[in-house]
DNA sequence: GTCTATAAAACGATAGAC
DNA sequence: GTCTATCGTTTTATAGAC
């Protein structure tokens, strides 16, 4: 009798664990079998192949960003400043939980310039993100400066990772949250200091 | 034969070329060989294997740094300022001129967490890297914020070129040189803006 | 002959797919 | 579990320079 022993969302949950630490091209079909308790052949019953199944982890770290992390950008029972702090404090927390950092700045690097599979979802998912930074700084700054401290945010961040997996010294990850609220409460001084 | 259809030099640089683009992994023997007019087994005659292949291709990356990059950091024939803008200019059109950005930051996020063969070179080139633009910034920041800038540099560039990677915009690169040089013009002004 | 860069063929292992 | 393809690697042979 056909029992499931795991259910998809096990098996995607489990892919991304592998992923995110051991990335795309490293991460067999053999080694995501074996985690998930599985035939590797079992595989293909849930999923059409390795694209696809990486398309499902994209997916699933979109869902739950949208869920857990961009909400609170909009969510206004929360001043400004503590929804930028809480959204980057989060993503951090999250990120560092598991191994491998961000699973959409690693795919992005490994796999944009060589197949253009997964590159609309992590675009997607950027551009939501960037809206999310952007939309917490358009209290204290206009669109356009927004949006570049947002992208500023964002691809400190990103970078602080690259260091972060050399040296294994998280102090990169929060340097990146105390500069991004620095700028957040910069907005009241002088003009030079906006331009930062 | 001995007549060397292709110099050590070249096969390095080809696999350069290779590796930056389409990454570590992605990139087989075949593809290498195929760049340099040969036959993948030929390439055991100049190195061991593909590992020992991309350490050379580290090394060489390492040295065109220090002879072109890192040394205008300590060039005193130009002006502390000149030095950062020469420098982050330069490291942003070399890496540009190329398809695939940012070789030790691709490699660092493919393979840290899964093999530490590379490690100890990248982490060698970063530390030269920071060192370098801390020794500009000291010129208008004490050590410790020196050293900073020298990280927010650092990690904002290579976390630049995840977003180029996925959106094709090169902005986010010249971004990042424009805050490192506001960054380092902003020393004389109030204590909140030296924070940023 | 000896040396060496390349070609050619084939190795075992492992990949993704079924 | 089996398939086929391809991976990195190894081996053998060949061709030209000394």
């Amino acid at each position: 009798m056909p029992i499931q022993k795991v259910t998809k969302e096990e098996v995607v949950n489990q892919a991304l664990l592998l992923f995110k630490k051991r990335g795309y091209h490293r991460t067999s079909m053999a080694d995501l079998a074996e985690a998930c308790g599985l035939l590797k052949g079992s595989f293909y019953h849930y999923f059409s192949g390795k694209e696809a199944l990486m398309k499902e982890v994209l997916g699933a770290v979109h869902s739950y960003f949208k869920a857990k992390i961009f909400v609170i950008a909009y969510d206004e029972t929360l001043l400004p400043r503590e929804r930028l702090e809480k959204m980057l404090a989060k993503q951090i927390r999250v990120a560092s939980s598991t191994e491998g950092g961000c699973l959409m700045g690693n795919m992005a690097i490994e796999t944009a310039l060589v197949t253009d599979e997964f590159r609309p979802a992590m675009r997607t998912f950027f551009d939501e993100y960037l809206d999310a930074l952007a939309h917490v700084y358009s209290y204290k700054y206009d669109a356009k400066k927004a949006r570049q401290m947002a992208e500023q945010a964002m691809v400190e961040y990103e970078g602080a990772w690259v260091m972060v997996k050399l040296t294994d010294s998280s102090h990169y990850l929060q340097d990146v949250l105390e500069r991004a609220m620095t700028r957040f409460d910069a907005a009241e001084s002088n003009n030079v200091t906006e331009k930062l």
